[in-house]
DNA sequence: ATATAATAGTCCATAAACAAGCCGTTATAA
DNA sequence: TTATAACGGCTTGTTTATGGACTATTATAT
């Protein structure tokens, strides 16, 4: 099964889902985590319908003691040596765009 | 270094510059990836410090070819013995209150 | 060294998440 | 089997994210 042959949308239930089952394994009730999280019960159930903000998803995986997935969720990535090469050693701060200064120019002289 | 350490402003900030980093690697600009994810530069912008919506956040990693971290992301972890016993076999579908029922009526009572 | 594109920061209007509450259904403890 | 608490779905008003635009700063290609 290949992630990227789901829609958003699917990716966004499917994490409601498992964060429902993670609740449900922990045998807490929507009300008590929204209390322990400091948010309301409609937050909870929207969550696991798969919508809401960072700050909720952070916040109740910290309630139900997940926080440590989140580690592998966007885990930092070691650079490649290609990429190491093509910046001269130091790390970018901002993407290349392409320089159209003497092109443009030329192209608008003639 | 424990996560749960942490704030969950400061998460919230990890987890945007990390984005930044993983679209500076490929070096692709923030307009360049929202016209891609079919999101404004805006929001693009607020994803990298830390803000914004889940539905968000997958749309910029898919096209950051970053989706597969989320299959690791809240795994569906196998049931305990002890959960399976304690639910008689099937997967709980609600988590359990307290039944207040007699000992309310009791009190009430008396 | 210089020009310019990338980015951070701000504004405004609109859309969506949020908080609080209510109702109908149903899992489940008794 | 039955009573009740958990839950999904809805409504209303508030708060926050989003889209679009503009400005100032600065990394960086030339």
């Amino acid at each position: 099964m290949d992630i990227y042959s789901l829609s958003d949308n699917d990716i966004e239930k499917e994490l409601g889902n498992r964060i429902k089952l993670l609740r449900l394994r922990k045998n807490i009730t929507q009300k008590a985590l929204a209390e322990a999280a400091a948010l309301s019960l409609n937050v909870i159930k929207s969550l696991e319908s798969g919508r809401g903000k960072l700050s909720t998803l952070i916040a109740v995986l910290r309630e139900l003691g997940a926080l440590e997935h989140l580690d592998s969720f966007i885990p930092v990535t070691s650079i490649s040596p290609i990429q190491l090469a093509k910046m001269r050693g130091r790390q970018r701060e901002r993407a290349s765009g392409q320089r159209l200064k003497d092109k443009a120019k030329d192209k608008v002289e003639w």
